[in-house]
DNA sequence: AGACTCAACGAAAAGAATTTACACCGGACC
DNA sequence: GGTCCGGTGTAAATTCTTTTCGTTGAGTCT
């Protein structure tokens, strides 16, 4: 547990004297670090004595290795702020290639986090159960969506699986009516409004198939549509960058997917791969 | 500049004493933190006033402010490893659907840090010039790469470029072949080794095209038959995870050359979207 | 060679900061 | 009313840090 929400949790069973002096670190940590034990004990109308007793009281021996916790503390969180980088800041014209660069990282590596953070585990799982148990799995998305499907029937395609990515409505359509065996249709959209997609996941499913939907809108008549919805997190305020950024989130689930399956059959999977591998590379030599 | 720099760059130039002090703070830092002044001196048989003048030396006022600044990097340093989390850890059978997750969501987001960290501006800057300047940009990969390459042909097209995505190798040659007007060949392989992507480029080449390489082997055929090569950076112990990482490491340096081919002509840009945009959802509503 | 200079160094004094010891206050409980 | 006890501050003791100053030894000039 963090050295501040410690004191958050024992400030309320502290005494008044000390009570003022967890109330200066909680509004403002560095205190501890820039002022000494004297300073501090002045600042908060109290002495020396009651800020040892206040480290004490928090689990620390002493002044000094409060500091140096808070110290390390500080700099995790000072990290963690500058790893973000160039926030939430459109990427414009005047930006220098740089610039604009490592604002588009910054914006990919905080979809990837927060997609995996806020990924439902369930859903996951169930998404997984639903694709191990299919004989025929179909995918369909549009645009840049597409290439997420195709992503992920190559690599169910080389782990054994049937998978398919239907090329136009009409075949979504057709594919999703003539069920033979247990199928489970995904469908890939951003917005979640793609018409094509979603009349894909509405015709599979009222044929008896398993459905997903894998988009960033939560409330989107894609999600709702579907048996199971996996969310991408994307902060975009514009298209700009939203067919770059969102496609790796997608691109995230399907990974996700994609191990969850192949655990399921975890010697057989890493046996086809290593096939399909050894297979590939003999065409090359 | 940080610390351990500051002192790495000040070792050579201090003498004995001082630089056993140095020494030991580079070999293990956090002995600044856990011992007092007095006790580093004596680990490192010196005076306690020879610890003083080593932390002025590289330009603290004293020990305390060093010990500080020091605890504040560590604490970086802590954050940006446990934010990578499962770290080199191959997913395994034994791990559980979260720990698959979070170990691969690890490497994809160390992929994108490092692969822009070690980013070549200069070669991204000419493969841009490169890609401004044709008439025709034709695009090749096999396997995972493949969608790569359509991934960024979609994007070029979008705004108004002519991109192309070769089929299949005897396309790929034939197109290569005739240049009618400035013509540039991006092919993507991971290893660097695909043998037709590499004849694509090579043939490209001998016909005028100017050449761009995107693959994580520095040292790889396909690197050196390129005018320019952009490279991913990709940490896998295995193909398993390979495919799902490189790709969007690959994707992170497509996104890289789109920015720069976009910026060149913002306004265009900006247009041509908003017009496929707008067509799209017309298409749509 | 001898005297000088100067950087390097440590011992120890001086100065701060931190910790401990102790005394005081005020309320709760016999 | 007396006693106990948590909460508190003062001041002494301790520990840590910084400064001062003298010693050493290597290099240099005479």
């Amino acid at each position: 547990m963090s050295i501040q929400s410690t004191i958050e949790a024992a400030a309320s069973t502290l005494p008044p004297s000390l009570s003022r002096i967890a109330k200066a670190v909680r509004e403002n940590p560095s205190v501890v670090i820039d002022k000494t034990i004297n300073e501090l004990a002045d600042e908060c109308r109290t002495s020396v004595a009651s800020v040892v007793r206040f480290c004490r009281a928090i689990g620390f021996s002493g002044y000094a290795p409060l500091r140096m916790a808070l110290a390390t503390e500080l700099g995790k969180e000072a990290a963690q702020f500058s790893a973000r980088g160039a926030f939430g800041s459109e990427i414009s014209d005047d930006d220098t290639l740089q610039e604009a660069v490592s604002k588009l990282a910054s914006l990919e590596l905080l979809a990837i986090e927060e997609t995996v953070a806020r990924l439902d585990f369930d859903v996951l799982e169930a998404s997984i159960d639903m694709i191990d148990g299919a004989e025929r799995i179909l995918l369909y998305g549009i645009g840049a969506s597409q290439f997420v499907a195709e992503d992920l029937a190559h690599k169910l395609l080389r782990v054994g699986r049937n998978a398919h990515v239907l090329a136009d409505p009409h075949e979504a359509v057709a594919a999703s009516v003539l069920q033979t065996a247990p199928t489970v249709a995904i469908g890939f959209s951003h917005a979640g409004s793609t018409i094509e997609t979603l009349r894909f996941l509405e015709t599979a499913r009222a044929h008896g198939a398993g459905t997903i939907a894998v988009t960033s809108a939560k409330d989107s008549p894609l999600a709702r549509a579907a048996d199971h919805a996996l969310f991408t997190e994307v902060r975009e305020s514009s298209f700009r960058a939203g067919a770059m950024v969102s496609r790796i989130a997608q691109l995230t689930l399907v990974d996700c997917l994609f191990i969850g399956v192949a655990k399921r059959r975890f010697s057989e999977t890493v046996d086809a791969l290593q096939r399909t591998h050894d297979a590939m590379r003999a065409l090359r030599d």
